[in-house]
DNA sequence: CCACATTTGACAACATGTTGTCAAATGACT
DNA sequence: AGTCATTTGACAACATGTTGTCAAATGTGG
């Protein structure tokens, strides 16, 4: 069964990424985008390349990337870190908070259309299962 | 909430294609690879690319590609389909089996081993979760 | 303080995914 | 049958992801 989970996570992904694309089209965005201005949002608005790399399940090299782009186009600014000379803290700019901000008021209203069709107990009991997953693959890594 | 799970999902996906990359990588495969003898295996070895791409929640050509390169390598093969001219029905090949057994062989008692640590009633939740997700994101695009 | 492992940014090679386009095959409707 | 929308394989452009490598910065243990 737990194969089945697996199976059908890659499937979601795939449709969300689809779904997200569309959804922040209009707004010069994508799917990789939006998710790297979440990790940011989620946490502080402050982290290296390499935490948001870890937070978002994928190598610090792709992260890397966005991230470049994105403060060419000027949703992002490193700023210096403290704590290390390299390894810049990577903050969101106005236009990134701006952007971010439109991107919720369109995905929050789409998001709870269909969450009401979810039993409230399902919801918690996959979060935190998704939320064990990651975990376990995360350390055993 | 679900917007959470969406992230979670993201993030476990990362994750199962880097865990899945080092577990199929001594038999030559890839997660991409699996995945697609995955789907043919799971529906009676046989059918459209299109199908396979619907099946996996992704775009056609990103899987006829695969499929071409498989083919290439052995793993699979197109046969004449009485319903179509030009989609051909995909079926795996002895060789493909052979190796797909192997996956299998090493993917089930790894699989287990996680599934030992996760109630059965959560496993349940999320694969129906998930599978409402997928079908709901699938009839909407 | 010094050697050594780890982390980090930069760069490259490559796998995997999306979208868009085209012509051929199919299906649907009159 | 004839017309038109849809599906399909092929191909291309491009976004996103992985791994590997290198040198610099950092952390760790003597």
């Amino acid at each position: 069964m737990l194969t089945e989970v697996f199976l059908e996570t890659f499937k979601l992904n795939g449709l969300l990424i689809t779904a997200g694309d569309q959804l922040v089209k209009e707004l010069n965005l994508t799917s990789a985008r939006w998710k790297v201005l979440g990790a940011l949002s989620q946490s502080g608005n402050s982290m290296t390349v390499p935490e948001i790399a870890r937070t978002m399940g994928q190598s610090r090299q792709a992260v890397q990337r966005l991230a470049n782009e994105m403060t060419n186009d000027g949703l992002l600014e490193p700023v210096a870190n403290p704590n290390h000379q390299k390894a810049k803290l990577i903050c969101i700019t106005d236009k990134g908070q701006d952007i971010y901000k439109k991107v919720m008021d369109k995905q929050v209203p789409w998001a709870n259309t269909i969450a009401h069709e979810i039993k409230e107990a399902d919801l918690e009991s996959v979060v935190s299962t998704l939320k064990f997953l990651n975990r376990y693959l995360g350390h055993s890594s």
